[in-house]
DNA sequence: CCTTCATATTGGTTGATTTC
DNA sequence: GAAATCAACCAATATGAAGG
């Protein structure tokens, strides 16, 4: 969820500048993704040697253990809270426990099920960590497989949604500098509340407030963009458009900027022309330029 | 007829606020 | 505080139209 800075601004020079910037992300969901396999079997291990000649269902009785976080609970039954919620109108922790047990019996049923069918199929985990070390029967390697798939859709939908939280602001404002538009023409604080779901805006020299919508979506999700010129922005950019969303934008008399393209950037000062927002042109090269205000906004 | 491309749908979150 | 709500952030997958 915490973007580190680096990322961030690695992100926005990339959008700027017409690279693609999600080799950036994907990089950060494997690393979480992998730390957390790694300390995640680690608990297999000595769940499953703690439980020793025990006849119980060791993997139940630590992973759904009712003790852990809610959230926990659910990604190692094989659930995602999302689905919890959607299902049983409540995120509540107990709701989450049952939801919870009843979808890791029905798997483990499924499982059993697909195993007993004898069908030439086996896998099974060794796993070894120090001096202990411990193999999974089927059952329990496809258990613990389904919890980690399970497990990095919740990280992979995180990631993304907290980058374009992160960074759509910061975007605007590196955007704006670039131009040379004067700090007062861009300024957010002081937003009315019924700005709050606005991304962005800009002034003009009469004064008007155009806001601005941004996605650093890809081609597709139409009723995002529906989300947007619901709101009557004056600008919209984005990362990628498709043709539609552009037709749309140009029949509601919305400026659209498409970052990832020929054009790119250098559309958005055409932009601040039109709408009458003073600007100037970009001193010196792009990638000097981004660097020094990414340094500004950010810090080292 | 089969592939390719664009759009539609679904499902994973965050984060700000409010409610209990 | 925990839970709920709601708008917002996305990717991944399904579907259907267009092209060869």
């Amino acid at each position: 969820m915490p973007l580190n800075t680096d990322a961030k601004k690695n992100i926005i020079k990339k959008v700027i500048s017409n690279q693609d910037y999600r080799d950036e992300v994907l990089v950060i969901i494997d690393e979480i993704f992998l730390d957390y396999c790694i300390s995640f079997f680690k608990q297999v291990v000595y769940a499953k040697i703690d439980a020793l000649g025990e006849k119980s269902d060791w993997y139940k009785k630590v992973f759904l253990n009712p003790d852990l976080p809610k959230e926990q609970i659910a990604i190692n039954s094989g659930l995602n809270m999302k689905s919890i919620t959607n299902a049983f109108n409540s995120s509540k922790k107990e709701v989450v426990i049952q939801a919870s047990y009843d979808n890791y019996n029905r798997l483990q049923k499924t499982i059993n099920d697909l195993v007993s069918n004898g069908n030439n199929f086996e896998i099974k985990l060794s796993i070894k960590f120090k001096d202990v070390a411990v193999d999974l029967t089927v059952a329990e390697s496809l258990i613990v497989i389904n919890t980690i798939a399970v497990k990095r859709a919740e990280i992979r939908g995180g990631m993304w949604s907290a980058v374009g939280k992160q960074v759509e602001k910061p975007l605007m404002t590196t955007l704006c500098m670039l131009f040379n538009v004067p700090f007062e023409y861009h300024a957010q604080d002081g937003n009315p509340d019924s700005f709050r779901e606005v991304d962005f805006y800009v002034l003009s020299k009469d004064g008007k407030k155009l806001r601005t919508e941004v996605k650093l979506m890809g081609k597709g999700n139409p009723e995002s963009a529906d989300a947007i010129f619901a709101r009557q922005p004056a600008i919209f950019l984005a990362d990628k458009l498709s043709d539609k969303n552009k037709k749309q934008a140009e029949m509601l008399n919305v400026q659209w900027i498409e970052l990832r393209n020929k054009g790119g950037y250098k559309r958005f000062q055409e932009v601040l022309n039109a709408l009458n927002v003073p600007n100037s042109d970009l001193n010196g090269d792009l990638n000097t330029r981004l660097d020094e205000i990414l340094k500004e906004i950010y810090g080292e």
